[in-house]
DNA sequence: GTGAAAGCGCTAACAT
DNA sequence: ATGTTAGCGCTTTCAC
């Protein structure tokens, strides 16, 4: 006996909605099968040119759009990508996001974001909605995901993206970013100025992609006979004001740094505004260097210098890195590139300076 | 003749996932019938609390995971909720959207966040978007949004909800943002240190919200006396740039105003770069007041004045108009509200304060 | 190359 | 109160 679904809709809206025509309206307007339907509608090949013409005529003619619940349930295949962030807040990852955004769609792809805010549970909650919508793949870009949260996903074969460094597994890969060049060229350029004490501000190391750039500046600063000091390093959680924080203990120091460089943007502007609020001023009493190039860092005043992380080249490499994971083809490896933008909060420590300016007295 | 679905699956990974368990099993672990399940999992108060605690338990011991595909074909509702907003990278729509889905995912719904970036096609992309995944909603956040693109979602019953004005319609609702007296406090303030000549920086005035904080504005400056001067009005589009853009224009004037009244945080901050580097002192020379409160804001040197709208409580009222229209219920009209948030972009307007320090030396 | 038909995993009508 | 069963609109096998 016939049920008569259509009723709910019709109640609710009051006047009636034209009933959203199936593929089988199109079907019987193109006087083909489902089946041809289907493959039409699938780019299958095996279709003769004529039938594909009568196909997609039939589809514009009555307005057809495939039902996307019908496609996933019987095909398996939700065409949705989830991507796991700790915050939409950073407005790094909304850059990020509007690129993602736009690169899955062009492949078909619809997003799920979730934000973990760096909680245990609320981790766990993401990983469910991701499973229950039954998505794709997922890109992970926070950290805390890992072994029993992240078998969750192996169980369900769901492919996966990181940043930096992928657990092993048939279906995971990484998005390498290259951070020394961008961070060398930040510590050669404080060094070049006549920088000697340079603070480090990090973030969440648990973080691959955190803890690199504090290798990067590590590294960069021993290739040119300089050790990060201990003192000088604050550990932070990316956060405005894990920045200011950040700042209060440099200056507290008897020795504080003449430089400092952040493993974010958001940091350093928290360490722009700690210093503001102080009376020290950036850059005469201390150069700062951010990392990953958000736009309002250029809208600091004095605009922010930071090392640039291309937040299209990130986004594209994972959509596609799943992608290529979901259509069984092999993904290229990625590598994403990172630089010094030069802007306004680097300049000469405050001792060259005095230097300088006694000379012509003495 | 049984097909084999999961070798797609197991083909894919490599090692076998686990096939994931259906309604039938758990039905059959908890001996009961599928229906009986199915009134669980959507909690209809007609299942013995025996039954129930068995149901449970057999879902909790497989670890069943419902099918939204399969929920959302036979039921017709696909439980995602559509926001549509202009642009990500304006901080103010993060932390909206960070709420709205806070809140949709605590009543069960996730989200499908599109930007339109106030292109036309972009825009016909979105609501093609949205139709597909048959939203059971869409909160429109951007304008832009009428006539012919409208109707499409409501030929299809989909409940919208707006800002500030919704178009007339069965399943329309709007969120009431009382944008008077967070604006009054502000223009009044402003007249209290002193300032008469008042700019105002407008955004896209298509938007309801944007073209009701212009009234506000002129509401209140007429209400003490003045008047919004159409030299002292910039139309911008909410962006860093158009901030700038603006404060070019204003310095230009012959008579530039004292102060600056920005539609939105953005183009505040905008402004405030232009002035920086032009010499030109914020609050000193020209006072400043934003609006949105974004969080940034509080970290620009010197700290943006702005007047706040709560993100929380518009994404809330969002998501719960949305709901009630979905679940039959009547949404209780919302009002949200404003109010001036005092940081230190403003002070008394330059020639009192020259005034007072030729006191002494007269 | 095309069509007929069997499900995909649920919900909801109907029968009990 | 619980079970039985017919679809929801597709994809995909299989037969032609």
């Amino acid at each position: 006996m016939p049920r008569v679904r259509s009723t709910r809709l019709a109640d609710r809206t009051g006047s009636e909605p034209s009933a959203r025509p199936g593929i089988v309206a199109v079907a019987k307007q193109a006087k083909v099968s489902i089946a041809t339907v289907s493959r039409v509608l699938n780019n299958l090949d095996t279709v003769q040119p004529e039938l594909v013409r009568r196909v997609r005529a039939a589809i514009e003619q009555i307005g057809y759009v495939p039902d996307v619940s019908a496609r996933a349930l019987s095909s398996g295949r939700s065409h949705l990508f989830g991507v796991i962030i700790s915050n939409l807040t950073n407005p790094f990852f909304p850059e990020l996001l509007q690129n993602f955004e736009e690169y899955a769609v062009s492949l078909g792809y619809e997003v799920l974001v979730a934000s973990t805010a760096y909680d245990l549970h609320r981790m766990s909650l993401c990983i469910d909605r991701m499973l229950k919508r039954k998505v794709d793949g997922v890109a992970v870009m926070t950290f805390g995901m890992e072994g029993p949260l992240l078998t969750r996903f192996a169980d369900r074969g769901v492919p996966l993206v990181f940043m930096d460094r992928a657990p092993d597994g048939p279906n995971m890969s990484a998005i390498q970013v290259d951070y020394e060049t961008g961070i060398h060229q930040a510590v050669q350029h404080l060094a070049v100025l006549g920088h000697r004490r340079i603070g480090f501000v990090s973030g969440p190391e648990q973080h691959a992609s955190v803890a690199n750039r504090r290798f990067a500046v590590e590294d960069a600063m021993r290739k040119i006979g300089l050790v990060l000091e201990p003192e000088l390093t604050f550990s932070g959680d990316h956060s405005l004001q894990s920045g200011e924080l950040a700042l209060a203990h440099f200056v507290a120091l008897p020795k504080p740094p003449t430089a400092i460089v952040c493993s974010n943007d958001l940091s350093a502007i928290g360490v722009m505004h700690a210093a503001g609020s102080r009376g020290i001023s950036i850059p005469r009493d201390i150069s700062l260097i951010g990392f990953d190039g958000i736009e309002i860092g250029a809208y600091m005043v004095p605009p922010l210098t930071s090392v640039v992380m291309s937040r299209r080249d990130i986004a594209e490499a994972a959509v596609n890195a799943l992608w290529c994971c979901v259509e069984g083809k092999v993904a290229p490896p990625t590598r994403v590139g990172t630089h010094l933008l030069l802007r306004r909060t680097t300049t000469v420590p405050m001792g060259s300076l005095d230097d300088l300016s006694c000379l012509p007295s003495s």
